[in-house]
DNA sequence: GTGAAAGCGCTAACAG
DNA sequence: CTGTTAGCGCTTTCAC
């Protein structure tokens, strides 16, 4: 075996043909007779040829190389875009390179900016998920193909785009549906101010006329719905639960249970996304699907139009299904009497709090 | 702004020095006149130089760039190694490209090794998981440095290993101590014949003289798990299970519930790994905690190692610890009792197949 | 069709 | 310390 990389030269010398000859049958860009090419190809076979990456991109001024920016690699939603954009990318032949931004603050943007563009790449693919993500997709020099992958459509860059305001007001509202006077929800950390996730359930919940009560923030990880969970129990008027991903609804219903409360039998409770387990947790979750996955491969498609230049309409989006399996019914109405004294005054003070303009 | 990428070039004519010198404070390789130093530097910032690594790579015939190579990205530990091989990877200074291998076939192990190698590295991190990854990291060429991740330790080459057998052993043996005849076991897709996971719970069960029962083989989605967990209910014999992942350990649990068996009441059930969402589970799962991202990162330091030469120890491995919930009890004497009588059978028939050299 | 010549943007020896 | 001279391995003109 050879131990070290043949050259393009190894692979001409041995053929019996020029260098650029070798190099039109790598690429195809020229016609090359068939005999030559199949002596080209033979060398290539015997001397385990392959063409370096950095002298081609270095030579041509294109690259097979794509990268994803995002801020976190491992997390469900995260993991599974970046799935998609693998496979796709993949079949494209291009390869996936990986820079994660942690936060949002202007030293580790710029590292993860200039990491990033150190390598020729062709285009990035960034995940507009969270702060990080906003950030970097701000400071991304401008004459490199980009597309962003988020839940809410934004003006300004090609885009791929899960609605996720729209899922969650069909969810809100089936759950108001279901008769609860209103949805409590839990937020996970939101990309900028406001998630779609927390418009859609607003929307739901104004055009219901029913009250809007403040939100719960958890983090990402499932424990922190735990403690939620548990403050939650203690309000009776909470009836209902629209929590911001699958994994914080199963921490809050945790916490529920930690309390004594059953789901869906004292309150409802709601996730988003899908995840693999809901379907497995006791109950069921009622969620709403989103095609990570499918977010990734779109986004992907959307990044090879804008390197090809071919604009016709760079954004993408897709209609969401919802999910409803057992850990939603309709409110107790035990519970639902034994709120209503609280909601009132929750009510009044939510009126009044608008009303101040907050 | 400026929109072309500046080169060295252009960087060196601005500051008024040779091209030469500009790569050195770059690189640091040599020392520099600290006035030219500031005159260079100001000359980056202004043109916002950022050097190119395909010319750099080509020219230094060094690279920044790691390969990852694995069959999956996105499930727990996958995911979880491959943000520890990242984070140890950024903090040197190194870029993460993945290369995703689905099967073990030739063709597509071929594949993905040209487009790993096609790509200038320092070197792979193969996550060698499953046999996609077990097989790409034979056909590797062995010039190029490589540091095997896995469950098992393996030898000739440098690896990062989880000890999964010995996990396993405890925990089974652990379910043992709590008055369990026997465990189950429910395997994940191993990465060959077999998995640490199942030795260390055929090695307790032998030592513990417990009979050693047929094995039930999951996927990796955790609806798997489920069908069987409602064979499992139908058995008697069956008290205490031990599962591949808290996954199909999840699944497992749906559908034992969905037989009306209680966990641990009923039966017990372990899981592996420690998933995020495992002491979120009703009842929290008793399971063997899997540093996963501590894998990846030791992982990428060994692959420094083997990059610099460094070669002291090529191997690391560490002891898991086992993390005891409430999924696990001692056995219902009702369910032992009526177990009794079809567990005999089941033994006598291993024990036959045993002496037949099964 | 095909080869010769000229770089791509950078680093690696050299001299000095 | 610093500039000059040669490439790294490939693609790209441009003749023929």
């Amino acid at each position: 075996m050879n131990t070290k990389n043949a050259t393009i030269a190894d692979v001409a010398a041995r053929a019996g043909v020029s260098v650029p000859t070798v190099s039109r049958v790598l690429t195809g860009a020229a016609r090359v007779s068939p005999a030559k090419v199949e002596r080209v190809e033979a060398a290539i076979a015997e001397l385990n040829f392959r063409p370096s990456a950095a002298a081609r991109t270095l030579a041509s001024r294109r690259s097979q190389v794509i990268a994803v920016i995002a801020g976190d690699t491992s997390r469900y939603g995260y993991a599974e875009t970046i799935r998609g954009v693998e496979v796709a990318a993949r079949a494209a032949g291009y390869t996936v390179m990986i820079t994660v931004v942690e936060t949002a603050d202007d030293e580790e943007v710029d590292r993860a900016i200039t990491a990033t563009m150190t390598q020729s790449i062709a285009g990035v693919v960034i995940l507009k998920f969270d702060p990080p993500g906003v950030a970097a997709l701000k400071r991304l020099p401008a004459d490199i193909p980009v597309v962003a992958l988020s839940g809410v459509r934004d003006v300004g860059v090609p885009q791929a785009v899960l609605d996720e305001a729209r899922a969650a007001e069909e969810l809100t509202t089936l759950l108001l549906g279901l008769g609860h006077r209103t949805v409590h929800h839990v937020r996970v950390p939101p990309s900028r101010r406001e998630d779609g996730r927390t418009t859609g359930w607003r929307r739901a919940l104004r055009k219901a006329g029913a009250p809007v009560p403040e939100t719960h923030d958890a983090g990402w990880e499932p424990r922190t719905g735990l403690e939620i969970g548990r403050r939650l129990a203690e309000d009776p008027s909470v009836t209902a639960v629209f929590c911001g991903n699958d994994e914080i609804a199963m921490g809050v219903m945790r916490g529920l249970a930690d309390a004594g409360l059953r789901v869906p039998d004292d309150v409802s409770v709601a996730g988003f996304d899908d995840h693999p387990l809901a379907e497995m947790w006791s109950p069921p979750l009622t969620t709403a699907e989103q095609d990570f996955a499918g977010l990734g491969r779109r986004g992907f498609q959307l990044l090879l139009h804008v390197i090809d230049d071919t604009s016709d309409r760079l954004y993408s989006s897709e209609r969401p299904r919802i999910i409803l399996r057992e850990s939603t019914a309709a409110p107790n109405p035990e519970r639902l009497r034994a709120g209503a004294g609280v909601a009132q005054a929750a009510e009044a003070d939510d009126a009044g709090r608008e009303a101040r303009g907050a």
